[in-house]
DNA sequence: TTTATTTGCTAACGCCTGTTAGCATCTTAT
DNA sequence: ATAAGATGCTAACAGGCGTTAGCAAATAAA
């Protein structure tokens, strides 16, 4: 099982590495104290990773990667309003922090630490995805189904609120992540919706 | 001008100090890049502050004061509904942040790089400001003004869309600080309010 | 004009940083 | 049994870090 023992490793590594990310910052965390956090000697990390900011680089891209294949399994449901494809959208996005939320901390706080042509690639990767979540704001505007508030003005203020989700969920806690997702979202869809908040009265 | 002279120096390396940090974090800034970009020597910096850490000290309990007076002025007035004094807080906090986006940031981002004791300090300071406006939506659900949802919850949500104004506020845009502060009360409050979106019916 | 203060310099300190080279050992596959 | 790979070590490097000591020049106050 050397193949098996040595991903393992790696993973531990990127495991112990994030929840140290997540609570000293990238820059204020050393390879000795990841060496010493796992138990081994600081050159010895060089035998499974190439460099810091390739645990970095992994952590980042891997969160990126999740929260895109999220939604992009939403767009292939059928789908009665972009109130509801909204609401999937909000779910499983909640749904992706709540699975990591220590890896979630360190994508949104640290990826300013990546180097080019990462860095780039990592704020294009960002903006495209705020720009699926514009799609709907303004699909539902043209539908009348939400009030023309400026679009990006509400796209930031929802991903900002799911991004400060990771700073007090704990797993097992009394609300599910799809129950916390919900609860956002009716919180921040009827918000913007027109009409009543009991109704489902649509346009 | 002895003492005007040397406050204002003082106050621009606190105001680099402020870009730098926000740029590439407290940490990844040394003190050479601050002294290289005010056109000094390193070790001359220490002729005006006593550490690093005091630039950071003094942005993030500056920027404290600032958001605890701002709330404070709220209180003297007069008030019809909790609704009402929600959005107040709301404008207010949303006017200081866009006063010092750049100072903003770092009180947000940095603030975990305090030692002790001005760390426990500072957590406690947020959370005495957390608490302010967790009574006020308490009070709301009592008059069966709000939703009974879970106040810290509310309050949360509220407190991160806010902090993220200063990633996209940039002054002299569209909508001045004071309008963005009411659109994403509206946004939030009409959100957790029973009753209609229009009317102003109160229970 | 003398005195005190402000502002800056050079040199250096001890320590920490990410990373490499070279070698040893232990585990797995052939 | 042998080869290959995984995992770890010690020693060391070149450079960066925050900070201090000691001194010089400019500026302001007496």
């Amino acid at each position: 099982m050397s193949k098996q023992e040595k991903i393992s490793r790696k993973r531990q590594l990127e495991l112990t590495a994030t929840q140290l990310f997540k609570e000293k910052g990238y820059t204020a965390s050393s390879m000795r104290d990841l060496a010493n956090e796992v138990g081994i000697e600081a050159a010895s990390l060089y035998s499974h990773i190439k460099s810091k900011e390739e645990i970095l680089r992994n952590i980042c891209f891997r969160m990126a990667d999740e929260f895109f294949m999220a939604i992009n399994a939403i767009d292939n449901e059928p789908m009665n309003s972009m109130a509801e494809k909204l609401e999937k959208y909000i779910v499983a996005h909640t749904e992706v922090i709540a699975h990591d939320t220590a890896a979630t901390l360190v994508f949104i706080n640290e990826w300013k630490h990546l180097s080019e042509p990462h860095y780039s690639n990592f704020v294009d990767q960002r903006h495209q995805y705020e720009k699926r979540f514009i799609e709907i704001l303004k699909a539902g505007i043209k539908r009348k189904e939400f009030l023309p508030i400026d679009e990006k003005f509400v796209v930031l203020t929802i991903l900002s609120s799911l991004n400060w989700i990771p700073h007090w969920y704990k797993p097992g806690g009394k609300m599910s992540p799809e129950e916390i997702g919900r609860q956002l979202s009716r919180m921040l869809i009827d918000g913007i919706k027109t009409g009543h908040r009991a109704g489902t009265r649509q346009h």
